[in-house]
DNA sequence: AACTCTGCTTGATTTGGATCAAGCGTAATC
DNA sequence: GATTACGCTTGATCCAAATCAAGCAGAGTT
């Protein structure tokens, strides 16, 4: 116990003063001595490998989880042996919010490729927002962010066809990459055919369809899970994004 | 100013702690002396009418508001013209809390019925909860409920079939009412069948079809909005809810 | 009572995407 | 280099629910 107290060089190199999500992250809005007492409560693990588990539905709800590199998936089994993808998710993104009412997980989350993930006990981490305001704040911002989210995905699963529903998938991963670094019109998807068709309420076979269609219409190019865009505009077009008058705020 | 802190008779009557729903609601889990707390920075307005709004999509985000009795609908504008309803609000839920994040309202708020709302000014709230810890909690087990709530339309929308959602929303409209102390075989839905079909990402003349459907096969008397329910049991089979309790572990 | 409006029901037809059914390409294993 | 396996693509067929099209019933108005 008393050893984890001492700071090892691995701990400072990975601390969240040096990450570079910690605007995407909890530490936003946070002052740097807040942000070190949120490092303290952080614990960083091994690199987790394709097929991992974060936790599966059912275990007992101790810590959020955040995606530090590569990329998780969250899912729920659906009634009749299937599963619903419910999200993929990014660096700087945080996994387990839903579980805090029920204080037991519904849903599971299993590493996509080589990540590496940061657990924050979530006892603590209330501990810590109680006494700092900023904290508290940027809390409800993530939680409430998880929700309007969530609303984007009824629209989508409620009223757009399967077009729309994939354009919208790809904008959302090429404005959530960008974001982070990456490059918005050139990437690989981590995630199978059939995990995207899942999460987008579609079969495997559309999903190919679609993406062969927008190749043929020259929106993109894709070699298996490498996509470049090459017509953000008309893809945005199609997913139903108003471009004219495009009111900031878009967050995600 | 000075006058809001007169306690009124009216505002003793309608307080959180002889409220019936205090249980469902913000004061969950609060010492009596913190719900007063809790109590004073709320406001009640005169009964809404049908009709009226909450709130529009656009404007600047100030305050949660609470369903006291009644009920409300949320809904978004979708791409062309339509709209997307994104929940109906019974007593004792909370609403705006997706619009923490953008500091702005993203969807509208709609009394279905003559409804009485309390008003919470949040960043009231916000300084409430950073000096009452259980306070904290409990918003942070609100703001995870609808993200678990979120998660089960995402499931309903994405691998449910047009009579699995009908009874799911049956089954979820039956439950909620009776938590608050009313029938849950019998109750009046305040929605039309249009809003019903919108939620669910159905037709109107789908869900017309399954209510007849429903009441021919005996599991239901529908007359207008006033809906018996003669077989529960079944409605939860339909609806994909397992009564046996079995979730082993559907890894993947 | 006749008229209108709106929400609901019922029937006929259409269709987007699911499902079924092969094949194909790449990667891992032998 | 052959073999297997899995994920992806492509084509053919099918079906659940959307759409189109009336008609109907209750609530409010004249």
């Amino acid at each position: 116990m008393a050893q984890r107290k001492v700071i090892s060089f691995e701990n400072i190199r990975v601390a969240c003063r040096n990450c570079t999500l910690s605007q995407l992250c909890l530490p936003m809005g946070l002052v740097a001595e807040d942000v070190d007492r949120l490092d303290g409560i952080i614990k960083r693990s091994r690199p987790m490998h394709r097929g991992d588990h974060l936790f599966r539905g059912g275990e007992r709800f101790r810590s959020l989880f955040v995606v530090k590199t590569g990329s998780v998936k969250t899912y729920a089994p659906s009634s009749e042996g299937g599963e619903q993808v419910l999200g993929f998710h990014l660096p700087g993104e945080i996994i387990g919010l839903d579980a805090i009412e029920k204080d037991c997980h519904a849903c599971s989350a299993k590493v996509l490729e080589t990540s590496a993930i940061c657990e924050i006990p979530f006892h603590r981490l209330e501990e810590l927002a109680s006494s700092i305001p900023s904290l508290q704040h940027q809390m409800f911002r993530l939680l409430s962010k998880e929700i309007g989210h969530d609303a984007e995905m009824l629209l989508l699963l409620g009223k757009k066809n399967a077009e729309e529903r994939l354009a919208a998938f790809l904008i959302s991963m090429s404005k959530r990459l960008s974001k982070r670094g990456l490059s918005a019109t050139d990437f690989y998807l981590s995630m199978s055919r059939h995990e995207i068709g899942n999460y987008l309420g579609l079969a495997v076979e559309t999903v190919s369809r679609l993406f062969t269609r927008f190749q043929d219409e020259g929106l993109l190019n894709v070699d298996r899970k490498h996509v470049q865009v090459l017509d953000l505009r008309s893809l945005e077009g199609i997913a139903g994004i108003v471009q004219a008058e495009d009111h900031q705020q878009h967050s995600n």
